[in-house]
DNA sequence: CTGAAAGCGCTTACAG
DNA sequence: CTGAAAGCGCTTACAG
């Protein structure tokens, strides 16, 4: 029961190999019957095309790259496992590269994955998915490439995402319902539009019950265990103390974790963080952190799909289909108190 | 300017196609002259095999697999990092899956990998390297496999890790000699042969400066955020504080400087925190964590190379050649204090 | 819109 | 120890 191939195909159909070959490609110069009647056979054999013969006679690379800021980062790490999984079924190699917080280094990481790597599509993550340069690179080279989460220039490629401010709102309701009366929130960094998304959907919440904040209660952070560190101390010497935190990250939520222990506080009986990402840490640190999830891994796959499917047809994409929004999922951890009492 | 292929080769040295293809598969029936000679001809040209082409004609799998717990985690993620850019230059494939924790599914996803995957290689990462039924396994298939960091049955296959013996010893008398007199220890989980060799190397350390410490500056962990936090407990609750904790990993290291701040020490004037291993938690938290950095990515793509690289030879390596020691470094971060004073 | 031919770069299996 | 032939499963380029 050896594995079934286009010549498989093409005489169950009663054609030949070469047009089977186009229906996998897409090629729009195939009858419409036809292509319906191979699409059907190939679905029923259950064919999948042999990479290496494919790779061999169109010295297409069969690589997807995927370039990040840091390859050992936890959401890049997800994203990774997600992306390989997926390769994994269809054959294509992942390569991935790292800024390694040089910004300015996307740009030949990227010309360099076009040139020399020769991949077949490109993955960018943020923050590097705003980068104004890389994205004249791309549209230039005609490489196709997917973006995760970017800000700037929605319509100059496919991008898959989630929904930043609903997911916000819900766990800014979630603390209304348990019963905090005084939420305080902690903005993520100033440049990156998921900041804002998440801030919106915290104020909103609170509008939604009517609830209001003094402007003491919300901090700017930037993202990282520091900026949540030196945030939560003003947010914990204040008068009225918040009986709530919402951070922007999970980083951050953990800083506030730290410093509310050390002002003998009680997480979360005396007051409650909950954070946003669900990376590692969020189930690392104790308490464990109250947090959004985000569906990282299945990004990642949609990404790959995005790239390498061929009936996903890249190519023309209409402005419709290039906006993906993936669900969230809010995880209820020791870090927030389960009841209003 | 095309790639070099197996036919220039041939016809600059004279022979055919064949010829050098058993050059390149170390196939040991070619006279060892021609061989030199072909070996000398791909060299100068730099010359590296079509996978495609390759694994069209011989049907394998160009896949290496890599077992582990946690896909997500810190540690197989600067590992994935590392197997990945090793194999861009070798045109390998990772295949990656995990256990999630349930360590009798260990077997199951080994046998698939060998069975329906087909892998030319696995990599087992611990925990996963010390299960005495995979080992079997592995044995009876003739699959061949590396293991990092084993514990038993060193004969078993070749293997990678790092002198965490001397690891431990050089961080200890990094503490001793920065001015530390009281230094207590957190032992990693039980069941890990490093946990053992990290606390024998900080008892010789202490011992090779004529220092001695009480038993109760020991404390037995399991290498989660969750038990340091109880050690760090008891030892910050003892009546002559420690002036120094060195902790056997990171995890638990961050827990000790939450309980520090809790309890109003200044981390590190008063008291010294270091970890082991350099995840990320150890530049995430504030102070961030003096540790020790393994080379994990090293270790990764050794692994790979010991897989795939013909010249490694898999097959017949001595047991001398088994095990591979890999260098690791100190980083002195801001969580312990610089100078004696 | 469809097909016959040639070839991608390597390896397997067979001769010698 | 070495080589000539055939083929892996697909695609490119050319015909019709």
């Amino acid at each position: 029961m050896s594995r079934v191939k286009l010549k498989d195909i093409a005489e169950r159909a009663g054609v030949s190999v070469m047009t089977v070959s186009r229906v996998m490609n897409n090629d729009p110069k195939v009858r419409t019957k036809t292509r319906a009647k191979i699409a059907a056979i190939a679905q029923e054999l259950n064919y999948s095309p042999n990479v290496a013969a494919r790779s061999l006679s169109s010295s297409k690379s069969f690589f997807i790259g995927i370039v990040c800021e840091f390859a050992n980062a936890n959401y890049v790490s997800q994203f990774l496992v997600g992306a390989l999984t997926k390769c994994r079924t269809n054959g294509f190699h992942i390569v991935i590269d790292e800024t390694a917080g040089e910004t300015e280094k996307a740009l030949s990481i990227v010309s360099d994955f076009i040139l020399i790597t020769k991949v077949d599509g490109l993955i960018l993550l943020p923050p590097l998915a705003d980068i104004p340069e890389v994205l004249s690179l791309l549209k230039e080279s005609h490489t196709p490439f997917v973006r995760i989460a970017p800000d700037i220039d929605l319509s100059a490629s496919p991008y898959i995402c989630m929904d930043d401010y609903q997911a916000a709102f819900d766990i800014t309701e979630h603390l209304v319902r348990t019963g905090h009366k005084r939420i305080a929130h902690i903005i993520g960094n100033e440049n990156q539009g998921v900041s804002r998304l998440r801030y919106q959907g915290y104020l909103d919440a609170l509008r939604s019950h009517r609830l209001l904040m003094p402007p003491e209660y919300i901090e700017q952070g930037e993202f990282t265990y520091k900026s949540g560190l030196v945030a939560a101390e003003k947010l914990l010497s204040l008068e009225v103390l918040p009986d709530a935190v919402f951070a922007s990250n999970d980083e951050m939520a953990a800083a506030v974790i730290s410093v509310a222990l050390k002002n003998n506080l009680d997480v979360p009986k005396q007051i409650s963080v909950v954070g946003f990402d669900d990376t590692e840490l969020a189930r690392v640190v104790w308490p464990r952190i109250t947090t959004i999830q985000q569906p990282i891994r299945d990004m990642a796959g949609l990404a790959i799909s995005l790239l390498t499917d061929p009936l996903m047809s890249f190519q023309d994409s209409t402005p419709m289909a290039k906006r993906h929004v993936l669900p969230y999922q809010l995880f209820i951890r020791e870090s927030s108190k389960q009841n209003a009492d």
